[in-house]
DNA sequence: AAAGCACCTTGACCTGGATCAAAGTCGGGT
DNA sequence: ACCCGACTTTGATCCAGGTCAAGGTGCTTT
């Protein structure tokens, strides 16, 4: 093991590329970093509607988001298609991959959206030698089966007020780590797509945020959002259990 | 590295252990199966009801089920409980800690059930030198993620038939792994529990196993479960999309 | 064998959100 | 400027499944 890379190093190297995230509180040694930043490739940019990769592909790569937005969808054998996720800059996507070898999601852009490529054995190889980034790719998966599992919680027991609220409230702190605004923010997804996503008609999206609005919530103008009372609309999101006020009965 | 070690040296090791699914196919040397096997705990048996982790307590092992059965539980601030799986003997949970170092659901037995405890740092440790035995614990987390999304899409956009049907048949395809009746089995957890999992109402459950009975789908006889129509049930766990006959319109 | 309890079933009714329908809005292309 | 197609809103109606209520069933305890 060679010397650790400082912060400003690192900068330089990834930029302000999700890969940071990948390796950065971890201590890599220099040259594990020169392996990371070689096995790392740009893509050009991926148009919006654009796959980066379609369910049944063989895994070949992990991807970073560097831009843009990405929407991560599963067809079952009936034809019925649910988004599992949204992604954002610093986020990475394919590791559904991993179980059998094939990706057993698409990830299609929302808009024009750059991302960089990493070729998976290759991060398998380096994981080997660098336990940092081995750690980390695990808190990866494992965040990601966190994720899944808040939203089992979501789809299971809350009802559609409460969806829209944790949903908004995702999309807020997750631009707060990015440094945008925690209240103001463009969504890069269609109401069907929020719809979809959260199990829910597009007219009900329609409707809520309509009623959003009217509460004094927040601002709606097109995809435009202003969240306008977060603590009031964590209060919404944590609705619908036997805990609160308003019960919802559904175990024996 | 040593020699690999054969199937049967490996049989005498972990027994019918679940933990012969960590480890086996992956060729791993004599040395580092005697490290595996040291670190494994045999657990005294957990009663039905008592948890094995809580949410909340901190990240110390990975356990394999030996025999019985554990439900998971995610509590939501607000009091719901959503069930977010079931697991049987040969399958491994905790995995949910890994990235906080925090368990974020808590682990009941649903019966009298047996564990082995794998301290998760020597596991990290170990799979550090063991490049086979990584790469089956990254599938196996990936694993996680592939089947929580297919839940999401059975939460999102199907009907109450098609999820108990899909209940079933997953619950058949698992028992036929582990070498018992792909048709005949007992429900290990109770109709209140099934329907906590599936987003349903108890009584949603009971009506359903009565219908399916009726429909000679298959004869319930409390827990004790007998599946007369595999395909038919197939075919009323994909019901429900788009593509099949009657439409279930949600996105735009 | 009676009582107690946890679990399950069945029926009657109600409601949240889906579905159907019909305009309205916006951005991009010619 | 105008048109076109994709997206969104809003209203009316419907229904799957939740909720409420009242017994069963069967196991364990005494």
């Amino acid at each position: 093991m060679t010397a650790v890379v400082s912060f400003s190093d690192l900068k330089r190297v990834c930029g302000n590329c999700s890969l940071r995230e990948l390796c950065l509180p971890y201590g890599i040694s220099a040259t594990d970093l020169k392996q990371l930043e070689q096995m790392v490739q740009r893509l050009s940019p991926i148009a919006r509607g654009k796959p980066l990769f379609q369910q049944g592909d063989p895994l070949r790569s992990i991807f970073a988001i560097r831009t843009g937005s990405v929407k991560s969808v599963t067809v079952a054998e009936d034809g019925a298609e649910q988004i599992t996720g949204f992604h954002f800059p610093g986020e990475l996507v394919g590791f559904d991959a991993i179980a059998a070898d094939v990706h057993d999601c698409s990830v299609v852009a929302l808009e024009d959206t750059s991302v960089c490529e990493i070729p998976f054995d290759r991060l398998d190889e380096l994981s080997g030698s660098v336990p940092g980034l081995r750690r980390q790719l695990m808190r990866l998966l494992s965040r990601e089966i966190q994720q899944d599992q808040q939203m089992l919680l979501l789809l299971g027991k809350k009802g559609s007020e409460a969806r829209l609220a944790a949903f908004l409230l995702s999309l807020s702190s997750r631009f707060v780590g990015r440094g945008l605004s925690a209240s103001r923010f463009h969504l890069s997804m269609s109401r069907g797509e929020i719809a979809n996503y959260l199990g829910l008609a597009m007219e009900t999206i329609s409707r809520l945020l309509a009623r959003f609005q009217q509460d004094g919530l927040m601002t709606v103008d097109g995809r435009e959002v202003t969240l306008l009372d977060l603590p009031r609309l964590h209060v919404v999101a944590d609705m619908g259990g036997e805990g609160g006020g308003l019960t919802r009965r559904r175990e024996g």
